[in-house]
Formats: C-alpha cells, structure tokens, sequence
DNA sequence: CTCTCTGCAAAGCATTTGCACATTG
DNA sequence: CAATGTGCAAATGCTTTGCAGAGAG
C-alpha cells in the first residue's frame, strides 16, 4: 500500500490523517500478510508506543469502508448454523446482514484445482458473495460516496 | 435433516444419542436456516426447558465435524488485516490455521452473476477454501476417521 | 476554533471451559 | 459400571464504546 496514495485517499473524505494512522498503514505495508489487530498493534507501537487497540480496530474499520484492507473472517456478529442438506454457499447483505443461500455451480471444482495445487488435503470450500439487497440497495447510497 | 439418519450416524461414532441432541437436531431441521446458537437454544427449551447454551455449542461442533451442520462464519478465531493489493482468496488450514493467499481466476465472474441474479447491488465476493496443509495432511489422521 | 481523533478502561458478546453430578450404552 | 454428557457459572478473547482531553485542518 502506497501510504501517500493512501493520503490523498483519506483526504478526500471527512477522515483525517493522523499518526497513528499512518503508522498503521506503515505496518500494514511492512510485509507478511494476515496480521491480525494485535500484531498491528506491536508494529505501530515500535514507532508509537503510547497507541492503544481501540485505535487500532477504529482505524481498520476506517480502512475497510474505503476498500483499502481486506478483512478475512466476513461474520455476522455471531455464527449461523444450518443442517446440510446439500452443499450451498451465501449471499450476505452488508446492510441488513440478511442471509440467503446460493447454489455456485462448478465452484467446488474450482476449489478442488486450487486446493490440490497447493497440495492440500480434505479440500472444501465455502464462498459468500456480499452486496446489498434489493430493499437495501434500494433506499441506501452508493457503495463509495462520502457519506 | 433425518433424525434417524443421523442417530444412526452418531451410534457409529463415540457420540452418544442423548435428548439434548436430539432435541437440538430437531430444532435444527426445524425450519428456517441460517440459526442462531441462541435461537436453537429457544427452540430446544420449548421441549427442553433445562438445556443450557452450553450444550448447544458443544453439540453444533460435534455435527459440524460430523459434517451434518454446515457453520456460517469459518473464521480463525481473530480476524486477519492486510492491505488490499490485489482481490485475492483464502486457503485456510483447519489445523493449524496458516492462511494462504490464492487467485481465483473466474470466480468474480460467477460471484458476480449470482448476485445479480438476486438483485444485489455493489456486489463482492470472498472464497474461503479450507483444507489440510501439506504438514498437517502428512501427520494427522483423516477427516471422517472416529477418534 | 471546531470537529475529529485518541487513550484508557470498562462494557459487550459470542463462545469455551472446569467441575460435580446425571445419563447412556 | 465406566465413559460420556450436562448444567451452571465463571472465564476467555476479540471487539466496541463512552468519555474527557489532545490534535488536525
């Protein structure tokens, strides 16, 4: 990530470019990838001791909405379980957190090509499409307009 | 899901057949999808009034591993960051949760398609693949062994 | 100057776990 | 009976939030 491009990027909305955000954004550039909030944390505070978790996890929030991180673990609040009756994958609304199931035909072989690849056994898979649904996408704003 | 079927897929397991878990496969088969642990709960209580969350938990995650409920929300336990370079997927390791970062070449075709099948808007997707990892696969024992 | 951000610490929530007792096979 | 399951309640771990002071533009 291109921290001035970043820059340019959070200005442009009602964000401002503090330290401490820059400081995360250094260490989300500082290589690995998947670091999780804690590990951030460590990273920031190398250079900026006094940060807290709070800003850490207020910052991503920040940096997700404007499309900059990619966040792994996209859950409801709290997990949903269904019994499987045939193998199916989802389509969550972001806004209503409403929950619809998909079939995603030739998806599994997919999966499998890439699993195998990388020489991974008991290959599954399990894809949520996100998006806003109808009645959401209906009355809400655009995805990337500043508020 | 049969509660037969599955009674006869627990007897052939250590898992014994009590009437908590029968109660929870029912609630399971129910109607609905996408439950909640805490709605499952009410719904056991309803024959069951004793049951405590507890027991819901412990039981979805011997059906999931039985492979007879299918869980919303695979994630590691915390979530992962890392800037956003390129859309990219996941292979998860179930075992010792190492995360690796795979193309998925087609599947925002697929994703895309699907979504807008259901009318979604700004729509997105993410592809968990989980498996063994080539470490792992080699120790451990496989997937549907009992024990 | 005003509005946004931050640190801190406490709260929130879903989930897990230890333990003594109850149940299953 | 021996092994497994259960309820209860406390603990855990990640994440969010309220607040009062600090900082950005």
């Amino acid at each position: 990530m291109d921290v001035r491009g970043v820059d340019a990027g959070l200005l442009q909305t009602r964000y401002r470019l503090t330290k401490q955000r820059a400081a995360i954004l250094r260490a989300l550039d500082g290589g690995g990838s998947h670091l999780s909030a804690e590990t951030i944390l460590e990273r920031v505070r190398e250079e900026l001791p006094g940060v807290s978790l709070g800003t850490i996890y207020r910052t991503l929030d920040i940096l997700r909405e404007l499309g900059l991180v990619q966040v792994f673990s996209y859950a409801a609040s709290a997990a949903r379980f269904e019994a499987v009756i045939e193998k199916h994958h989802h389509l969550l609304c972001v806004e209503c957190r409403q929950l619809v199931n998909v079939a995603a035909p030739g998806l599994n072989e997919i999966a499998q090509a890439i699993g195998t690849m990388h020489h991974f056994g008991d290959v599954d898979c399990s894809l949520t499409i996100t998006g806003r649904c109808p009645a959401c996408f209906g009355n809400g704003k655009p995805k990337s307009s500043n508020n």
